[in-house]
DNA sequence: ATTGAAATTTTGATAACTCAAAATGCGACT
DNA sequence: AGTCGCATTTTGAGTTATCAAAATTTCAAT
Protein backbone atom coordinates (compact mmCIF):
# COMPACT_ATOMS: atom_id res chain seq x y z
CA UNK A 1 0.00 0.00 0.00
CA UNK A 2 1.43 3.29 -0.72
CA UNK A 3 1.60 6.20 1.65
CA UNK A 4 -0.74 8.19 2.17
CA UNK A 5 -0.27 11.93 1.25
CA UNK A 6 -0.64 14.69 3.53
CA UNK A 7 -3.98 15.11 2.79
CA UNK A 8 -5.25 11.33 3.33
CA UNK A 9 -4.08 12.11 6.33
CA UNK A 10 -5.61 15.31 7.45
CA UNK A 11 -9.06 13.74 6.73
CA UNK A 12 -7.94 10.64 8.61
CA UNK A 13 -7.20 12.83 11.55
CA UNK A 14 -10.03 14.98 11.49
CA UNK A 15 -12.34 12.19 11.34
CA UNK A 16 -10.68 10.22 14.63
CA UNK A 17 -11.10 13.77 16.22
CA UNK A 18 -14.30 14.33 15.10
CA UNK A 19 -16.24 11.46 16.59
CA UNK A 20 -13.53 11.41 19.89
CA UNK A 21 -15.71 14.59 20.33
CA UNK A 22 -19.01 13.44 19.60
CA UNK A 23 -18.42 10.70 22.38
CA UNK A 24 -19.84 7.67 20.00
CA UNK A 25 -17.00 5.51 19.19
CA UNK A 26 -19.63 3.94 16.12
CA UNK A 27 -21.03 6.95 15.73
CA UNK A 28 -21.11 8.88 12.41
CA UNK A 29 -19.26 12.05 11.29
CA UNK A 30 -22.00 14.51 9.21
CA UNK A 31 -19.82 15.79 5.97
CA UNK A 32 -20.85 19.35 7.12
CA UNK A 33 -18.76 19.19 10.33
CA UNK A 34 -15.76 17.16 8.64
CA UNK A 35 -16.10 19.82 5.93
CA UNK A 36 -15.48 22.93 8.56
CA UNK A 37 -12.47 21.22 10.82
CA UNK A 38 -10.50 20.36 6.95
CA UNK A 39 -12.00 24.19 5.75
CA UNK A 40 -12.74 22.79 2.56
CA UNK A 41 -15.99 23.32 1.39
CA UNK A 42 -18.97 20.07 1.50
CA UNK A 43 -18.44 19.11 -1.88
CA UNK A 44 -14.83 18.31 -1.49
CA UNK A 45 -14.91 16.77 1.65
CA UNK A 46 -18.07 13.96 -0.47
CA UNK A 47 -15.32 13.60 -3.18
CA UNK A 48 -12.39 12.69 -0.59
CA UNK A 49 -14.21 10.55 1.46
CA UNK A 50 -15.83 8.59 -1.26
CA UNK A 51 -12.01 7.82 -2.45
CA UNK A 52 -11.50 7.00 1.04
CA UNK A 53 -13.82 4.81 1.29
CA UNK A 54 -13.15 2.99 -1.76
CA UNK A 55 -9.62 2.64 0.00
CA UNK A 56 -10.98 0.67 2.73
CA UNK A 57 -10.38 3.29 5.22
CA UNK A 58 -13.46 4.98 5.84
CA UNK A 59 -17.32 3.62 5.38
CA UNK A 60 -19.14 6.06 4.04
CA UNK A 61 -23.29 6.55 4.00
CA UNK A 62 -24.31 8.94 2.08
CA UNK A 63 -26.16 11.73 3.93
CA UNK A 64 -25.64 10.26 6.86
CA UNK A 65 -21.81 10.88 7.54
CA UNK A 66 -18.24 9.18 7.90
CA UNK A 67 -16.33 6.72 10.28
CA UNK A 68 -12.91 5.34 10.34
CA UNK A 69 -12.56 1.51 9.91
CA UNK A 70 -9.82 -0.43 11.71
CA UNK A 71 -7.05 0.27 9.11
CA UNK A 72 -8.09 3.87 8.85
CA UNK A 73 -8.17 4.20 12.65
CA UNK A 74 -4.59 2.57 13.04
CA UNK A 75 -3.22 5.24 10.67
CA UNK A 76 -5.33 8.21 12.00
CA UNK A 77 -3.72 6.96 15.15
CA UNK A 78 -0.26 7.28 13.65
CA UNK A 79 -0.38 10.60 12.61
CA UNK A 80 -1.54 11.63 15.91
CA UNK A 81 1.31 9.83 17.59
CA UNK A 82 3.74 11.54 15.12
CA UNK A 83 1.62 14.67 15.83
CA UNK A 84 2.22 14.77 19.58
CA UNK A 85 5.70 13.58 19.58
CA UNK A 86 6.51 16.03 17.77
CA UNK A 87 4.82 18.81 19.85
CA UNK A 88 6.15 17.56 23.15
CA UNK A 89 9.80 17.38 21.34
CA UNK A 90 9.49 20.98 20.39
CA UNK A 91 8.52 21.89 23.80
CA UNK A 92 10.98 19.80 25.87
CA UNK A 93 13.82 20.28 23.36
CA UNK A 94 13.96 23.19 21.70
CA UNK A 95 12.26 25.16 23.83
CA UNK A 96 9.49 26.31 21.53
CA UNK A 97 6.12 27.84 23.69
CA UNK A 98 3.45 25.73 24.44
CA UNK A 99 1.11 28.02 22.31
CA UNK A 100 3.34 28.16 19.44
CA UNK A 101 4.11 24.46 18.89
CA UNK A 102 0.62 22.82 17.52
CA UNK A 103 0.72 24.75 13.75
CA UNK A 104 4.24 23.67 13.63
CA UNK A 105 3.42 20.16 14.79
CA UNK A 106 0.77 20.49 11.80
CA UNK A 107 3.12 20.81 9.20
CA UNK A 108 6.18 18.32 10.96
CA UNK A 109 4.25 15.23 11.16
CA UNK A 110 3.22 15.00 7.16
CA UNK A 111 7.45 14.85 6.93
CA UNK A 112 9.17 13.22 9.63
CA UNK A 113 9.87 9.66 8.99
CA UNK A 114 9.41 6.40 11.23
CA UNK A 115 12.69 6.73 12.19
CA UNK A 116 12.92 10.22 13.27
CA UNK A 117 9.51 9.78 15.20
CA UNK A 118 11.07 6.46 17.47
CA UNK A 119 14.23 8.31 17.92
CA UNK A 120 12.47 11.52 19.35
CA UNK A 121 9.86 9.23 21.49
CA UNK A 122 13.11 7.62 22.85
CA UNK A 123 14.92 10.86 23.57
CA UNK A 124 11.62 12.00 26.08
CA UNK A 125 11.63 8.55 27.37
CA UNK A 126 8.22 7.17 25.95
CA UNK A 127 6.04 9.91 27.13
CA UNK A 128 2.17 9.08 28.00
CA UNK A 129 0.98 12.37 26.91
CA UNK A 130 1.49 15.26 25.24
CA UNK A 131 2.08 19.21 26.56
CA UNK A 132 -1.26 19.26 26.58
CA UNK A 133 -2.14 15.93 28.12
CA UNK A 134 -3.39 14.26 25.00
CA UNK A 135 -2.41 10.67 25.13
CA UNK A 136 0.41 9.50 22.70
CA UNK A 137 -0.66 5.91 20.47
CA UNK A 138 2.11 4.03 20.71
CA UNK A 139 3.96 2.84 17.59
CA UNK A 140 0.86 0.16 16.92
CA UNK A 141 -1.85 2.70 16.88
CA UNK A 142 -3.37 1.79 20.51
CA UNK A 143 -3.85 4.22 22.63
CA UNK A 144 -5.25 4.43 25.98
CA UNK A 145 -7.56 7.35 27.09
CA UNK A 146 -7.99 7.38 30.57
CA UNK A 147 -11.47 9.60 31.19
CA UNK A 148 -11.07 12.60 33.18
CA UNK A 149 -13.48 14.95 34.84
CA UNK A 150 -13.40 18.59 34.12
CA UNK A 151 -13.51 21.74 35.87
CA UNK A 152 -17.26 21.65 35.97
CA UNK A 153 -17.47 17.70 37.27
CA UNK A 154 -14.63 17.57 39.68
CA UNK A 155 -15.85 17.61 43.22
CA UNK A 156 -15.39 21.34 44.89
CA UNK A 157 -12.32 22.10 47.77
CA UNK A 158 -10.83 19.06 47.03
CA UNK A 159 -7.56 19.14 45.42
CA UNK A 160 -6.98 17.70 41.95
CA UNK A 161 -4.13 18.02 39.29
CA UNK A 162 -5.10 19.39 35.94
CA UNK A 163 -4.07 16.90 33.23
CA UNK A 164 -5.53 17.98 30.02
CA UNK A 165 -6.70 20.54 28.05
CA UNK A 166 -8.94 19.81 25.09
CA UNK A 167 -8.19 23.16 23.05
CA UNK A 168 -5.79 24.19 20.40
CA UNK A 169 -5.75 27.72 20.24
CA UNK A 170 -2.83 29.43 20.88
CA UNK A 171 -4.63 32.85 22.42
CA UNK A 172 -6.21 30.60 25.21
CA UNK A 173 -3.13 28.39 25.65
CA UNK A 174 -1.28 31.94 26.39
CA UNK A 175 -3.47 32.74 28.46
CA UNK A 176 -3.44 29.48 30.11
CA UNK A 177 0.28 29.52 30.56
CA UNK A 178 0.31 32.93 32.11
CA UNK A 179 -1.82 31.81 34.62
CA UNK A 180 -0.34 29.44 35.86
CA UNK A 181 -2.47 26.41 34.27
CA UNK A 182 -0.50 23.98 32.44
CA UNK A 183 -0.80 20.36 32.81
CA UNK A 184 0.96 18.84 35.77
CA UNK A 185 -0.13 21.36 37.92
CA UNK A 186 -2.09 21.23 41.47
CA UNK A 187 -5.58 22.88 41.66
CA UNK A 188 -8.47 23.39 43.55
CA UNK A 189 -11.92 24.36 42.41
CA UNK A 190 -13.29 26.99 44.73
CA UNK A 191 -16.40 27.52 43.67
CA UNK A 192 -18.98 27.43 40.56
CA UNK A 193 -21.50 30.13 39.77
CA UNK A 194 -23.98 29.46 37.38
CA UNK A 195 -25.46 32.52 37.04
CA UNK A 196 -22.54 34.23 36.64
CA UNK A 197 -21.27 31.82 34.50
CA UNK A 198 -17.85 31.38 35.55
CA UNK A 199 -15.63 28.72 37.80
CA UNK A 200 -13.36 29.92 40.63
CA UNK A 201 -10.01 28.24 40.13
CA UNK A 202 -7.17 28.35 43.33
CA UNK A 203 -4.05 27.61 41.40
CA UNK A 204 -0.08 27.01 43.18
CA UNK A 205 0.23 30.24 44.77
CA UNK A 206 -3.28 30.27 46.31
CA UNK A 207 -4.20 32.97 43.36
CA UNK A 208 -7.58 32.69 42.19
CA UNK A 209 -8.13 32.69 38.41
CA UNK A 210 -12.01 32.94 37.25
CA UNK A 211 -12.65 31.04 34.12
CA UNK A 212 -16.18 30.88 32.16
CA UNK A 213 -17.76 27.95 32.01
CA UNK A 214 -17.35 27.25 28.55
CA UNK A 215 -13.46 27.24 28.84
CA UNK A 216 -13.62 25.38 32.59
CA UNK A 217 -15.55 22.19 30.27
CA UNK A 218 -11.60 21.99 28.15
CA UNK A 219 -9.81 21.86 31.45
CA UNK A 220 -9.79 18.37 31.89
CA UNK A 221 -8.23 17.34 36.26
CA UNK A 222 -7.67 14.37 38.20
CA UNK A 223 -7.64 13.10 41.89
CA UNK A 224 -4.72 14.49 43.38
CA UNK A 225 -2.60 11.28 44.49
CA UNK B 1 4.17 37.05 -3.45
CA UNK B 2 2.83 33.80 -2.31
CA UNK B 3 4.95 31.01 -0.75
CA UNK B 4 7.00 28.29 -2.89
CA UNK B 5 5.88 25.04 -3.20
CA UNK B 6 8.13 22.42 -2.07
CA UNK B 7 8.14 21.84 -5.53
CA UNK B 8 9.14 25.27 -6.57
CA UNK B 9 11.61 24.95 -3.69
CA UNK B 10 13.58 22.10 -5.00
CA UNK B 11 13.55 23.28 -8.16
CA UNK B 12 15.41 26.30 -6.67
CA UNK B 13 17.58 24.26 -4.61
CA UNK B 14 18.53 22.18 -7.48
CA UNK B 15 19.31 25.14 -9.94
CA UNK B 16 21.46 26.28 -7.47
CA UNK B 17 23.77 23.39 -6.45
CA UNK B 18 24.10 22.62 -10.45
CA UNK B 19 25.36 25.78 -10.57
CA UNK B 20 27.82 25.50 -8.11
CA UNK B 21 29.03 22.28 -9.14
CA UNK B 22 29.65 24.01 -12.81
CA UNK B 23 31.67 26.35 -11.00
CA UNK B 24 30.63 29.45 -13.23
CA UNK B 25 28.23 31.23 -11.10
CA UNK B 26 26.63 32.80 -14.40
CA UNK B 27 26.57 29.67 -16.52
CA UNK B 28 23.79 28.07 -18.17
CA UNK B 29 22.32 25.15 -16.25
CA UNK B 30 20.93 22.96 -19.18
CA UNK B 31 17.72 21.61 -18.87
CA UNK B 32 18.85 17.44 -19.31
CA UNK B 33 21.03 18.44 -16.07
CA UNK B 34 18.24 19.54 -14.05
CA UNK B 35 15.96 17.05 -14.97
CA UNK B 36 18.07 14.60 -13.80
CA UNK B 37 18.92 15.75 -10.88
CA UNK B 38 15.53 16.81 -9.79
CA UNK B 39 14.31 12.50 -11.23
CA UNK B 40 11.85 14.47 -13.72
CA UNK B 41 11.71 14.21 -17.06
CA UNK B 42 12.97 16.89 -19.28
CA UNK B 43 9.80 18.12 -20.56
CA UNK B 44 8.65 18.34 -16.98
CA UNK B 45 11.37 20.65 -16.21
CA UNK B 46 10.97 22.85 -19.26
CA UNK B 47 7.19 23.36 -18.69
CA UNK B 48 8.09 24.34 -14.54
CA UNK B 49 11.16 26.55 -15.83
CA UNK B 50 9.04 28.60 -17.80
CA UNK B 51 6.65 29.13 -14.86
CA UNK B 52 9.38 30.49 -12.27
CA UNK B 53 10.98 32.22 -15.23
CA UNK B 54 7.43 34.15 -15.18
CA UNK B 55 7.71 34.63 -11.37
CA UNK B 56 11.20 36.57 -11.63
CA UNK B 57 13.15 33.44 -9.87
CA UNK B 58 15.15 32.23 -12.79
CA UNK B 59 16.39 33.62 -16.27
CA UNK B 60 15.87 30.80 -18.66
CA UNK B 61 17.31 30.99 -22.73
CA UNK B 62 15.37 28.19 -24.52
CA UNK B 63 17.40 25.59 -25.69
CA UNK B 64 20.50 27.03 -23.61
CA UNK B 65 19.26 25.94 -19.67
CA UNK B 66 18.13 27.97 -16.74
CA UNK B 67 20.16 30.25 -14.12
CA UNK B 68 19.02 31.79 -11.08
CA UNK B 69 17.84 35.26 -10.68
CA UNK B 70 19.32 37.52 -7.80
CA UNK B 71 15.40 36.96 -5.94
CA UNK B 72 16.22 33.33 -7.37
CA UNK B 73 18.94 32.72 -5.76
CA UNK B 74 17.99 34.65 -2.11
CA UNK B 75 15.28 32.03 -2.57
CA UNK B 76 17.13 29.00 -3.21
CA UNK B 77 19.83 29.81 -0.08
CA UNK B 78 17.10 30.11 2.59
CA UNK B 79 15.82 26.42 1.42
CA UNK B 80 19.43 25.79 1.69
CA UNK B 81 19.72 26.86 4.90
CA UNK B 82 16.75 25.26 6.00
CA UNK B 83 18.40 22.15 5.03
CA UNK B 84 21.84 22.44 6.23
CA UNK B 85 20.62 23.30 9.96
CA UNK B 86 18.27 20.97 10.05
CA UNK B 87 21.11 18.46 9.08
CA UNK B 88 23.44 19.41 11.54
CA UNK B 89 20.15 19.69 14.07
CA UNK B 90 19.07 15.85 13.50
CA UNK B 91 22.95 14.94 13.90
CA UNK B 92 23.71 16.86 17.38
CA UNK B 93 20.77 17.17 19.15
CA UNK B 94 18.19 14.00 17.69
CA UNK B 95 21.78 12.13 17.37
CA UNK B 96 21.11 10.80 14.31
CA UNK B 97 23.74 9.42 12.09
CA UNK B 98 25.46 11.95 9.27
CA UNK B 99 24.41 8.84 6.68
CA UNK B 100 20.73 9.35 7.87
CA UNK B 101 19.62 12.26 7.67
CA UNK B 102 20.02 14.01 4.43
CA UNK B 103 16.94 12.47 3.47
CA UNK B 104 15.09 13.40 6.43
CA UNK B 105 16.09 17.46 6.25
CA UNK B 106 15.50 16.50 2.66
CA UNK B 107 12.11 16.37 3.49
CA UNK B 108 11.60 18.33 7.23
CA UNK B 109 13.16 22.03 4.78
CA UNK B 110 9.73 22.36 3.67
CA UNK B 111 7.81 22.00 6.68
CA UNK B 112 9.96 23.70 8.97
CA UNK B 113 8.66 27.80 9.65
CA UNK B 114 11.09 30.41 10.24
CA UNK B 115 11.01 30.09 13.90
CA UNK B 116 11.47 27.19 14.40
CA UNK B 117 14.64 27.21 12.04
CA UNK B 118 15.92 30.54 14.15
CA UNK B 119 15.59 28.60 17.53
CA UNK B 120 17.76 25.77 16.01
CA UNK B 121 20.20 28.24 14.39
CA UNK B 122 20.53 29.41 17.88
CA UNK B 123 20.51 26.34 20.01
CA UNK B 124 23.62 25.55 17.80
CA UNK B 125 25.18 28.40 18.55
CA UNK B 126 24.60 30.05 14.69
CA UNK B 127 27.34 27.33 12.86
CA UNK B 128 28.79 28.36 9.54
CA UNK B 129 28.74 24.62 8.35
CA UNK B 130 26.84 21.57 8.64
CA UNK B 131 27.92 18.09 8.99
CA UNK B 132 29.19 17.88 5.51
CA UNK B 133 30.86 20.73 5.75
CA UNK B 134 28.49 22.67 4.01
CA UNK B 135 28.49 26.33 4.30
CA UNK B 136 25.34 27.41 6.25
CA UNK B 137 24.08 30.86 4.66
CA UNK B 138 22.47 33.21 7.25
CA UNK B 139 18.53 34.33 7.63
CA UNK B 140 19.33 37.04 4.71
CA UNK B 141 20.23 33.86 2.28
CA UNK B 142 24.01 35.10 1.90
CA UNK B 143 26.76 32.81 2.56
CA UNK B 144 30.45 32.69 2.25
CA UNK B 145 32.00 29.64 -0.02
CA UNK B 146 35.57 28.82 1.31
CA UNK B 147 37.76 27.32 -1.66
CA UNK B 148 39.09 24.41 -0.39
CA UNK B 149 41.86 22.18 -1.97
CA UNK B 150 40.92 18.71 -2.33
CA UNK B 151 42.73 15.43 -1.76
CA UNK B 152 43.65 15.44 -4.90
CA UNK B 153 44.93 18.93 -5.10
CA UNK B 154 46.49 19.66 -1.61
CA UNK B 155 50.35 19.29 -0.98
CA UNK B 156 51.50 15.64 0.06
CA UNK B 157 53.01 14.49 3.28
CA UNK B 158 51.57 17.78 4.77
CA UNK B 159 48.93 18.14 7.69
CA UNK B 160 45.27 19.42 6.45
CA UNK B 161 41.69 19.23 8.19
CA UNK B 162 39.08 17.51 6.22
CA UNK B 163 36.70 19.74 5.85
CA UNK B 164 33.77 19.47 3.59
CA UNK B 165 32.27 16.88 2.03
CA UNK B 166 30.67 17.12 -1.49
CA UNK B 167 28.51 14.19 -1.85
CA UNK B 168 25.37 12.73 -0.22
CA UNK B 169 25.50 9.46 -0.77
CA UNK B 170 24.23 7.17 2.53
CA UNK B 171 26.48 4.07 1.19
CA UNK B 172 29.75 6.91 0.89
CA UNK B 173 29.03 8.28 4.05
CA UNK B 174 28.94 5.15 5.59
CA UNK B 175 32.24 4.38 4.60
CA UNK B 176 33.69 7.73 5.62
CA UNK B 177 32.27 7.33 9.02
CA UNK B 178 33.61 4.08 9.08
CA UNK B 179 36.67 4.92 8.09
CA UNK B 180 36.87 8.05 10.92
CA UNK B 181 37.04 10.74 7.90
CA UNK B 182 34.34 13.07 9.35
CA UNK B 183 34.71 17.16 8.74
CA UNK B 184 37.13 17.92 11.66
CA UNK B 185 39.76 15.17 10.99
CA UNK B 186 43.50 16.21 10.78
CA UNK B 187 44.32 13.66 8.31
CA UNK B 188 47.49 13.60 5.77
CA UNK B 189 47.62 12.61 2.17
CA UNK B 190 50.95 10.20 2.22
CA UNK B 191 50.48 9.42 -1.96
CA UNK B 192 48.90 9.48 -4.95
CA UNK B 193 48.93 6.98 -7.55
CA UNK B 194 47.38 8.23 -10.91
CA UNK B 195 47.99 4.74 -12.60
CA UNK B 196 46.25 2.86 -9.76
CA UNK B 197 43.73 5.49 -9.54
CA UNK B 198 44.08 5.80 -5.91
CA UNK B 199 45.06 8.16 -2.89
CA UNK B 200 46.74 7.02 0.34
CA UNK B 201 45.53 9.27 3.33
CA UNK B 202 46.64 8.94 6.75
CA UNK B 203 44.05 9.35 9.41
CA UNK B 204 44.50 9.72 13.22
CA UNK B 205 45.61 6.65 14.92
CA UNK B 206 48.26 6.49 11.92
CA UNK B 207 45.99 3.77 9.70
CA UNK B 208 46.56 4.07 6.22
CA UNK B 209 43.25 4.36 3.77
CA UNK B 210 42.76 3.96 0.26
CA UNK B 211 40.67 6.15 -1.48
CA UNK B 212 39.33 5.89 -5.27
CA UNK B 213 40.20 9.13 -7.19
CA UNK B 214 37.03 10.02 -8.00
CA UNK B 215 35.85 9.63 -4.43
CA UNK B 216 39.40 11.66 -3.32
CA UNK B 217 37.94 14.46 -5.32
CA UNK B 218 34.47 14.43 -2.98
CA UNK B 219 36.95 15.09 -0.17
CA UNK B 220 38.04 18.83 0.54
CA UNK B 221 40.95 20.18 3.02
CA UNK B 222 42.22 23.37 4.77
CA UNK B 223 45.81 23.62 6.11
CA UNK B 224 45.78 22.63 9.63
CA UNK B 225 45.95 25.51 11.77
C1' DA C 1 26.12 23.45 -46.99
C1' DT C 2 23.97 19.14 -45.40
C1' DT C 3 22.90 15.78 -42.43
C1' DG C 4 22.45 13.12 -38.32
C1' DA C 5 22.44 12.55 -33.39
C1' DA C 6 21.30 14.46 -29.16
C1' DA C 7 19.03 17.72 -26.45
C1' DT C 8 15.05 20.37 -25.91
C1' DT C 9 10.36 21.79 -26.46
C1' DT C 10 5.61 20.90 -27.54
C1' DT C 11 1.39 18.43 -27.31
C1' DG C 12 -2.07 15.73 -25.26
C1' DA C 13 -3.23 13.05 -21.09
C1' DT C 14 -3.53 12.00 -16.34
C1' DA C 15 -3.79 12.26 -11.18
C1' DA C 16 -4.82 14.64 -6.97
C1' DC C 17 -7.18 18.18 -4.91
C1' DT C 18 -9.98 21.99 -4.87
C1' DC C 19 -14.16 25.44 -5.62
C1' DA C 20 -18.71 27.36 -7.28
C1' DA C 21 -23.07 26.59 -8.06
C1' DA C 22 -26.84 23.64 -9.57
C1' DA C 23 -29.41 19.53 -8.33
C1' DT C 24 -31.03 16.37 -5.08
C1' DG C 25 -32.45 14.06 -0.85
C1' DC C 26 -33.95 14.18 4.04
C1' DG C 27 -36.44 15.34 7.96
C1' DA C 28 -39.35 18.49 10.39
C1' DC C 29 -43.51 21.07 10.64
C1' DT C 30 -47.71 22.18 9.57
C1' DA D 1 -49.49 13.95 3.05
C1' DG D 2 -47.27 18.25 1.40
C1' DT D 3 -43.75 21.39 1.43
C1' DC D 4 -39.95 24.12 3.14
C1' DG D 5 -35.32 24.55 4.53
C1' DC D 6 -30.98 22.69 5.10
C1' DA D 7 -27.43 19.39 4.41
C1' DT D 8 -25.45 16.79 1.02
C1' DT D 9 -24.17 15.37 -3.50
C1' DT D 10 -23.33 16.22 -8.29
C1' DT D 11 -21.50 18.64 -12.12
C1' DG D 12 -18.29 21.32 -14.49
C1' DA D 13 -14.16 23.65 -14.29
C1' DG D 14 -9.46 25.12 -12.59
C1' DT D 15 -4.68 24.43 -10.57
C1' DT D 16 -0.37 22.16 -10.01
C1' DA D 17 2.72 18.84 -11.31
C1' DT D 18 3.69 15.04 -13.79
C1' DC D 19 4.62 11.61 -18.06
C1' DA D 20 4.85 9.70 -22.92
C1' DA D 21 5.76 10.52 -27.24
C1' DA D 22 5.90 13.50 -31.25
C1' DA D 23 8.01 17.63 -33.19
C1' DT D 24 11.60 20.82 -33.27
C1' DT D 25 16.08 22.96 -32.70
C1' DT D 26 20.98 22.94 -32.22
C1' DC D 27 25.56 21.72 -33.11
C1' DA D 28 29.17 19.09 -34.77
C1' DA D 29 30.87 16.26 -38.36
C1' DT D 30 31.11 15.41 -42.79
Amino acid sequence: MALPSSTVENYLKAIYQAQAAQGGEHRLVPMGRLAGALGVVPGTATTMVKTLAESGLVDYEPYAGVRLTAAGEKLAALVLRRHRLMELFLVQVVGMSWAEVHDEAERLEHAASDRLIERIDAMLGRPASDPHGDPIPDSTGSMVTPEYQTLLTCPLGRPVVLTRVTDQDAGFLRFLESSGLKPGQAIEVEARNAAADHVVVRGEGRQRIMIGMRAAAKLQVAPAA
